[in-house]
DNA sequence: TGGATATTTGGACAATGACCTAATTAACGA
DNA sequence: TCGTTAATTAGGTCATTGTCCAAATATCCA
């Protein structure tokens, strides 16, 4: 009962194609069932609300970054990166909901809550990971520092879309990633031990 | 003819309070004029869309930024980061700018336009100004580290507030404030000389 | 004072998200 | 195959939103 429906599947898919597109706020309930050729009444039969819409995909984005961001067996400075950069491919898939982050926040409380618990456990693995990176010589910071990288990317990560959104929209997908890529990488090279440089440039170069 | 009548002024002030308080997008228009003791068609007489008078709060930040982020005579350690805790103080007098940054610059041709074009300035500034910092000895850093510090500052200081609001609600402005000076003064501190080191360190204490 | 201009009023408008009911169609198990 | 449930349609109402406008009022200068 709980397997969702072929229709309940495509109209998730279509929303967030033009939540996509357009912004959430900007697609209209009338404008999603016109796309997907069907009446406003039987969108709310799916979802009663604008916000339960959201909500999944939301909860779709939170799935795919579970799966993404997992305490690292054995933590390298490539298995890190490339953790790194799905989840930069997971929040471009779901990029309207990273562009309406705020606003989402403070209007849906079922996600805001969902979002708080969520966000210490996952600042967690990224702590323990940056502690394998150190563990594995990959680089040399004590205590602070590895709080402090946290932080760091926690930002960056979180924002980079909507910063891209603003001054880097004529950039591919791919190029913008690659900036925080970057920017990441240089955060991280002054704790980088030799072993752990020869492995971060790659990710530098221009 | 130009200059600012008792009401508008009064409008534009009560505006931004309002606004900050619950977000651009959840304060009505007739909730502000209620606020004002006036009606709704008054309002526009004076700002024709609401539109118009976000974006003259955003000319007003704009203006106080303009006068915030110069090329210093002479740049210092102190004089940098005093720089920069006042333009937070300046996002922070203008939080619902900052916090609705995104929606405002997808909707508003207007101040995304100018947007555009100060920031390119802007980064300018940021950049001679380290250099500044370079030159007198406070960091070593190469055209590429500069860049770096740029752009890692410039999306810092733009979405800070953002951050907080999801992440650091329960502390305090200043509390907020102090979080992400520090967390911009660790990425100052790989560059920083000793000399540049001994200005930073006070900001890093816990 | 009289006439032009500036300001204020109160209501209308379209679009939105949400909600509702009745009727129809599709799907599926006994 | 029949009956029940799930899914979908069609139509409408409702409150709220930003926007717009014509008429009324206030202000000020020649």
């Amino acid at each position: 009962m709980e397997s969702k429906s072929p229709t309940e599947k495509k109209i998730v898919q279509t929303a967030l194609k033009l939540f996509n597109e357009s912004g959430i706020e900007y697609v209209g309930m009338r404008e999603l069932a016109t796309a997907l050729e069907m009446r406003v009444g039987n969108l709310t039969y799916y979802f009663p609300t604008k916000d339960d819409l959201v909500n999944r995909l939301s909860l779709d984005l939170a799935e795919e970054n579970s799966k993404t961001i997992v305490t690292l067996g054995q933590v390298t400075m490539k298995a890190f990166f490339s953790m790194l950069q799905q989840v930069f491919r997971n929040h471009h898939k779901y990029r309207c909901l990273m562009l309406s982050f705020v606003h989402i926040m403070q209007q849906n409380p079922i996600i805001a809550k969902r979002y708080g618990k969520i966000q210490t456990s996952r600042n967690e693995t990224w702590s323990k990971n940056i502690q394998g990176l150190r563990e594995g010589k990959f680089i040399s910071a004590d205590t602070v520092e590895v709080d402090f990288l946290v932080s760091t990317i926690a930002l960056i990560a979180r924002f980079w879309i909507s910063e891209a959104n603003l001054s880097y929209k004529n950039l591919s997908e791919e190029q913008q990633q690659q900036h925080y890529t970057r920017m990441i990488a240089r955060i991280f090279l002054p704790y980088a031990t030799a072993k752990g440089k020869r492995d971060l440039m790659p990710l530098l170069v221009l």
